[in-house]
Parts: C-alpha cells; structure tokens; sequence
DNA sequence: AACTGACCTTGACATGGGTCAAACAAGAAT
DNA sequence: ATTCTTGTTTGACCCATGTCAAGGTCAGTT
C-alpha cells in the first residue's frame, strides 16, 4: 500500500467529534467512511492544492496546520485563513471546479481526501451528511465576514489581540492549553492576514509584552492576561 | 391575497438565467417552482432579516439592493456585501440556525423567498440544484477571500477603483450600461465595506473625476476611462 | 420660497502604521 | 565552530488616511 494513500475510517478516527463526522450517528458514520477515500501527506511548505488546480475533493486536516492565501494578478499577497485539526480545506474550490487559492502545509502534516462528488452523492442519501456539509460551508462565510470586520474597522492592536484570542480558543477545543500557543506562521504570514506588515507585528507583539499581557519567545506566546486581550478587542463601553 | 407573499414561478421569472435556476433543465425548474413558497416586499430602510432572527430561508433578490452588514459588541459596523438582482441572501444563518448579520433593503425591493428546509429536501432529489446550492455559496466564500485581500492589501484608491468596477460589471451582466451607475449606498456605506471614512471615500472619488477617470454628480457615477480603474487596481508590472 | 435634515465635499491638522535600514537570533549547512 | 539563511526586533522618519470642522447640495416639507 502506498505510503501517502492510506485507507482509514472516520468511524474510528480520534477526530470524529471535530471533524466532518461531527454529530452524526454510527450508521451514518460507517456511510461516511465510504467517502473517505485516501489520506495525504503533505510535507512543511508544500502545497495541498494551487490556484488553478482541476477541484476534485475537499480536505479534512488530520494533523499538522495549513494556510490558505490568494494572489491577485499584480502578486499581493493575502493569506484568507490559518486551518487546524479538524477543519476543512478546498471549499473554494467548487465554483469554478478549480482551486482559487493556494494551501500549504506550514508543518508537516496530514489530510483526509474527501471527494466531493462522492460526498454529494452521499448527502443526497441522508440529510444530516447534508445540513453538516451546508452548516461547514455557512461557517467559513460567517468566519471571513469576521475577518472582514477586523480588516474594515481594528486598528492593529485590536487585530493581533482578536488574532491570538481566536487562535487560543480553537487550540482549547482541541485539548491544549487555554493560555499558551505556538505560532506555526511567520510574523510576515500574520500579518498578511491581518492586513499588517510584519514590522507593526512585530512591535505590536513587542507592545503586549511591555503591558504583561503575553510572554513571547520567537512562535512560542504565553497569554497571561485574557481579559486584558478582550478589552482590547471590545474596549469596555465609555458612555 | 396578501399583496407580501405572492406565489410566483421561478420557471416564468426573467431572472432564471441570473438566479437560483440558473442552468437547471426546464423540468427541474419547475420542481424549483414548488420550494419558492412566496415573495416578501422590503421598503427601503427595512430589514429583511437581522442578526439573531431564527433562520428559516435563504433568499433570492428579485428586484431592489440590499447591504448585509454585521454589528461587533462594541458597536463597530461593518457592511460585508452589496446584493443586486438574482443574488442569494441568508447563507450566514445555516451554521447557527439564526442569522449572523443584517440584511438591509437600500431601496424597496421584493425577494424570493427560499424555505431552506425544503431547498434541502429537494437538493436530495436532484442533484443539479444540489451542485448549485453549493456552487452559490463557494462563490460567496470565494467573493469574501476577494474582499479580503481588497482590506488587508490595497490602499483608498486601489479599493474604490475595484469596487466602481465589481459594481459596473454586475450590473453590465444584468443588462445596464458598463460605463454608468447609480450607486444605491451612501459614502458612509461605500467607506463602510472598503474599510476606509466616508471622507477618504469622497476625496477619493473627487481625485478620480480630477483625473479625467470618471464623472460624479451625487450618486450617479459615469465611468469615462475604465481601463484607467484597472490599471489603478493592477498596476502594471515595472520590473 | 424658505426651511429642514440627510448626505456630501473640502480644508487643516494629527497620527497610526508603513518604509527603510541596521542589528540580532537561531537553526541549518559546511 | 563558523558561516549562511531565514526570520525577528527596533529605531528613525514619513505619508496615507483618520479626525475634526465648516460649508455646500439636494429632496422633501411647510
């Protein structure tokens, strides 16, 4: 058997309760299972798919963290989201049948191949599958309208707090801790997404930890102060 | 009858190449005809739905513009979408069974209105309307990543010369004039989804028309150099 | 015709964050 | 260990855009 093409089963998989199976039950996830075809790896650095690319499949990260970014034609660079255990790739992808952003591994990491023809017909079968696809899809419009606020109206300081409390609440639901992370992005990919050069990071970072709100060392952050995170994000009204 | 919810034909509407059917096969279409229960009026100013109403529908724009904006907790606004003529309306509220933002009519305006659970039901019977279901809301996730690389990359100009021309291209789709508009939306609104004051909006417009590169009188814009707006947001490589 | 209110334009000034440059840190390669 | 490379921090300066304020325009109303 192929090393990268493993076949596994989402009814035993430690991510069922995170992942596309979410909420399903056990004859519904044993259906599942016939989608899932394959598994990827997919190396730090490489690509799980490229702008362009003929879309086929959606992905479920098993492990690792991936990037996604787009390119606009004179080669600005914007990264539209950081994704997670868990989480799901490619959705942009269905439009046009072909990929119209780039992902990439930004550590070694592993994926579940999810083709979508496979998963539409599958959905047809049983609503649940159904209403979860449309549910995922209807998240990420309502996370990037989020971003969008956060691009249209937070100053920088008030981006990175939103950033690292965001990152921090979704590392939590995943087991790990509520107040320590490690950044698996650059400061230049941070700031893509938050629509700052990698300076105003840098000396934003620097700013919270003059404050006592975090303890940085290089990707790893300690948050010692949430609430003073909040505050910054939603300044307590003054009226 | 109610004169707000009248029953009507997708299969006789003169939108059906623009809309929801759009590439369904005759038949098809008319089974469509059974999901759209009603149209709904808007006046001008009214909501069609706001955050945290229970979500019931998506709904299709037959005639008027809307603005969809969302609220932060410390009251920031940020308009995330300007809906025109056969676009699709509500998909924020799928995830959470409520809706995620206000849906604003910027003139009186009448909507389809598109019972989800049934849109489901019938998606699991036909697998056209199924892919276009979700062709409908990659292109919106597609459409929000464009956005943001349009807040978190470019600068006043670059983002009002894209917006000037993402309007006149859908409404040149829709049959009206490429080289002029009427805006629906205010400066505060247009500054709102560009992420910048309404007085950089007009400083900005008022720089275009110094320019020669359009024309403004209120809200009636006409485009006199489009290839001028292109060039600003891509401009041409110089290396 | 005058009044009102909403919206828009323009000017003067302030500032947050960008730009450029230099130095530093840490891991990889030799 | 030394050098190279990539990423990070920090300082100095500057500019695009925000802020504040005043006045203009237009549609609807009195």
């Amino acid at each position: 058997m192929d090393i990268n093409s493993i076949k596994v089963a989402c009814s035993s998989c430690n991510l069922r309760e995170l992942c596309l199976p979410m909420g399903l039950k056990p004859d519904e996830m044993s259906r599942l299972d016939s989608v899932i075809s394959t598994r990827k790896r997919i190396k730090r650095g490489q690509s799980l798919f490229s702008n362009g690319d003929p879309f086929t499949s959606l992905y479920a990260v098993r492990s690792g963290f991936f990037k996604t970014c787009i390119t606009s034609v004179d080669g600005r660079d914007q990264v539209t989201g950081f994704q997670m255990t868990g989480e799901i790739l490619g959705m942009d992808g269905i439009v046009n049948d072909q990929h119209a952003c780039d992902a990439v591994a930004l550590e070694d990491a592993e994926v579940c191949v999810l083709p979508f023809d496979r998963l539409e017909s599958l959905s047809r079968e049983f609503s649940a599958l159904q209403h979860h696809v449309h549910k995922i899809m209807s998240r990420e419009i309502v996370r990037d309208h989020g971003v969008m606020l956060l691009l249209g109206s937070m100053r920088a300081e008030e981006r990175l707090a939103a950033f690292l409390l965001n990152l921090v609440q979704r590392l939590h639901s995943r087991g790990f801790s509520q107040s320590e992370l490690v950044l698996r992005m650059t400061r230049e990919e941070i700031g893509s997404y938050l629509g700052m050069k990698l300076e105003t990071v840098s000396r934003t970072f620097s700013k919270f930890v003059e404050e006592g709100i975090i303890e940085v060392k290089q990707r790893y952050v300690q948050i010692k102060d949430t609430d003073a995170l909040r505050r910054i994000v939603n300044p307590p009204a003054c009226d």
